[in-house]
DNA sequence: GGTGTTATGGACCGATTCGTCAACAAGAGA
DNA sequence: TCTCTTGTTGACGAATCGGTCCATAACACC
C-alpha cells in the first residue's frame, strides 16, 4: 500500500560491503556509499539507518557468509575429514595469496579497525572466530576418529592452532608476503599436526614438505575462499 | 641561532604514536592529534609535515622498536636458544592477553588499516615482518645446532610458521578471545615444533601441554612485550 | 640592544563530514 | 481518480576536517 523499493537490499549490501572492505570504516564516506550504491542518501539513510549501523548490517553478513562457507568446506565423512582440514587450510593460503590488491579480509580489518571502540563489532568478531574453531574443532575430531590425526591429542586446542596459522596467514599476506611463502606457512603447518602412528591420508602427494628441499610444492588448484 | 624548540621530539612521537594506536589513522584528528601532544598545529605541521607523515613517523619508529625488542629477545648463546624461543612465544600470547583494553598491535591495525592504499607502510610493515622471521630462524638454528629442534626441519619454514601463529595470537586477541585460549595456542604452537630425537631443553616444567587435560598450564609470568 | 632565525599558538580557510528535510514520485486501496 | 503511505532525490546545514598563516616569542650571535 505504499511505493515500492527501487533497489535490491542485498545488492546495495554488497556495494556497501566492497567500499568499507577496501577503505576501512572510518575513511569511507556516506557520499562516496551513495555514489557506490546508486541510492541518495535520503534512500539510504531511510533504509539503513546511519553509518554505524550500515556497517554493522555489511558486516554481520560478511561474518555469516565466511562462516557458512567454512562449515560447508568443513562437513562430510569422518574417512575424509583430515583431507578437508589440509584443503581448507590451503584455500585460505591460496585466496590470501591470490589477493594481490591486499584488501584482506573484512572480518580482519573491521575488527582491527573498530573492536575496540565498538561493543557489537568486537562481539560479532568474537562469536565469529568461536564458531570457526568450533567448525575446525568438529572436524579434527572427526580426524581423529578416523585414524588421521593422534587421537591423544586435545583436538579443541589443534583447532585453536590451525584457526591462529590462518588468522597469521592473513595478517602477513596483507603486509605483503609473498605467494611462495604463504602457501608454504600453510604446508608447514599441515605438517606439523601430530598424526596417527597408522595414519592413511596424506597431507599431500608429497614426502613430508618440512623436511628436505623448501622449494617444491604442490600445484593444489583450490577454489577461492572469501576468507 | 634560532628559537629553540619547547618539546621533546620522543614525548610527541610518544603521544602521536598513542592516539593512531588507538583510534586508527582516519580516525585521528590533528585537533586531537595536537590536544593530546600539547602542540598547537602550527607547531605540529612545522615540525612534523602533515597527518601522513607524522604517521610515518610513528610507525616506523614503533616497527622499529619491535624489531629491537624481538631481536634482543632472541639474541644468546647457542644452548639457551630454544627456551628463547619459548619466552619469546609465551611474552607475545602473554601481552597479547594482557591487553585488556584490545588495542592491539600498531603494526597490524596500520597494516590492515593502510597497506592498501600506502605503498611506504605496506613497504615498512613487509619489512619489519621480514625481520623478525629473519630473527626468529637464526634462534631455531641455533636450537637446532644445540640439538632441541630437529635438525632436518626447514628453519625458515618453522620461523615462519611461528611468525603466523604469533600474528594470528594477535589477531584472535584483538576480537576477545580469552587470555587462557591465546596461552594455550602458544603452548600448543610450541608442542608441535619437530623437536630432536634426544632434546635435552624441555618445552616447560610439565609433560608435553598438548596431550591430557588441557586446563592445567604454567604460570609462566613474563614481562610485558610492546609487540 | 639590535638583528636574524626559528618556534609557538590559535584564528582562520575552503573543503568535506554526517545526517536531515522538503518537494516530489510511485504504487495500493477506496 | 483521489488518498494514503512510503521511497527517492539532492540541496542544505551545522559541525568538523586537514592545513595555512601571522603576530608574537625566544633564543644565538653581533
Amino acid at each position: 500500500m505504499a511505493r515500492p523499493r527501487e533497489f535490491d537490499e542485498d545488492e546495495v549490501l554488497r556495494a556497501a560491503s566492497e567500499l568499507f572492505w577496501s577503505a576501512g570504516y572510518a575513511a569511507t564516506t556516506m557520499d562516496a556509499m551513495a555514489a557506490a550504491t546508486g541510492l541518495g542518501k535520503g534512500s539510504l539513510y531511510g533504509a539503513f539507518g546511519d553509518k554505524r549501523r550500515l556497517f554493522h548490517r555489511v558486516f554481520d553478513a560478511y561474518c555469516a557468509d565466511i562462516v557458512n562457507g567454512v562449515s560447508r568446506q568443513l562437513e562430510g565423512p569422518d574417512d575424509e575429514a583430515f583431507g578437508r582440514l589440509c584443503a581448507h587450510v590451503r584455500a585460505v593460503a591460496a585466496s590470501t595469496a591470490a589477493d594481490t590488491a591486499r584488501r584482506g579480509c573484512l572480518l580482519a580489518k573491521g575488527t582491527a579497525e573498530l573492536s575496540e571502540h565498538d561493543a557489537d563489532v568486537a562481539a560479532r568478531s568474537r562469536q565469529t572466530f568461536q564458531i570457526l574453531q568450533e567448525a575446525l574443532t568438529v572436524d579434527i575430531q572427526a580426524a581423529q576418529r578416523h585414524g588421521d590425526i593422534d587421537p591423544a591429542a586435545d583436538p579443541r586446542r589443534l583447532a585453536d592452532l590451525v584457526l591462529a596459522v590462518l588468522r597469521g596467514i592473513e595478517a602477513l599476506g596483507k603486509a605483503g608476503t609473498d605467494q611462495e611463502a604463504l602457501r608454504a606457512i600453510a604446508e608447514t603447518a599441515l605438517s606439523v599436526l601430530p598424526r596417527s602412528p597408522d595414519a592413511t591420508t596424506p597431507a599431500n602427494g608429497q614426502e613430508s614438505p618440512l623436511i628436505g628441499p623448501g622449494s617444491s610444492r604442490a600445484p593444489s588448484p583450490h577454489p577461492p575462499s572469501s576468507l
